[in-house]
DNA sequence: TTGACAAATGCAAGTTAATCGCATATACTA
DNA sequence: TAGTATATGCGATTAACTTGCATTTGTCAA
């Protein structure tokens, strides 16, 4: 476990309560929460925040790359640590469930691409849309 | 070239003039558009067709699989043809710009997948963010 | 060809995600 | 601990998208 309030200090970005306990709250999710949930959370902890607040965070820590955007086609924006290892997302279409897989090999893709289509890659997204294991039954 | 008014005679949706126009539009665009460029399309060919019809008609067309909603991290959905053979798109943070790539066989990742994951998939999304050719001189 | 009916559209109002300006509060630094 | 730059709250605003309802229009059967 490390210091949240080092971290952003050391990118120059001033730790409030809300960016750290938003940070806090990113380490510890594994799966991508969006503003509302975030507000929740938040309340939770006893901090009271203004979601226009919320949003200027969660664009400060996608700016610099603390956080990273995610969208599953439900017209908002989902975010999850920058730091997380390489990793995509199942999304059940039945039940909502969001799932996390590993080991795509995406890199090498990538350098393909890169070299091929003299494309300089910087992210990407990928996402699976289907039926999770419990909602085929 | 087939005739659109059959495809969509076929799955027993009616065909006005606003629907044949979107689906000719899809069958000739190589890049994603969003609801205000079929407007602009639909008004250049002297339809004038309301934001909510229009809306109306992309629901249509995703739930039937004659089209495919996209989301570029623009805070809105794109379009493409819903039959278009599986393929992934370079967006260039610089300019915007919206490249196609083939060839990314997925599909044996997604095989891979679903055996271990036990999640059924029925479609994915695979978006390459960083800087096109052009804006990296 | 026409007439009837189900369904598509237009319009207006409403919802939700996200942004912005400005006054106030607060984290940092010296 | 006081000063300053900046983060936040609040209210208003925008943009994407939805919904309800009256009207129009494809479609199909006579």
């Amino acid at each position: 476990m490390h210091d949240c309030k080092e971290e952003l200090r050391d990118m120059d970005l001033k730790a409030t309560p809300a960016r750290l306990a938003v940070l806090r709250l990113l380490e510890k999710i594994d799966k991508p929460v969006d503003v509302a949930g975030i507000i929740d959370y938040l309340r939770q902890q006893g901090i009271k925040a203004d979601p226009a607040t919320v949003f200027r965070i969660m664009n400060l820590f996608t700016d610099n790359g603390l956080a990273k955007q995610i969208q599953l086609k439900e017209g908002k924006f989902r975010y999850e640590l920058g730091a997380k290892e390489d990793h995509h997302h199942l999304i059940c279409e039945n039940c909502g469930a969001i799932e996390d897989v590993s080991d795509c090999n995406i890199e090498a893709l990538e350098k393909d691409i890169m070299k091929k289509k003299k494309f300089f890659i910087k992210h990407h997204s990928l996402e699976f849309f289907g039926v999770c294991n419990k909602c085929q039954h």
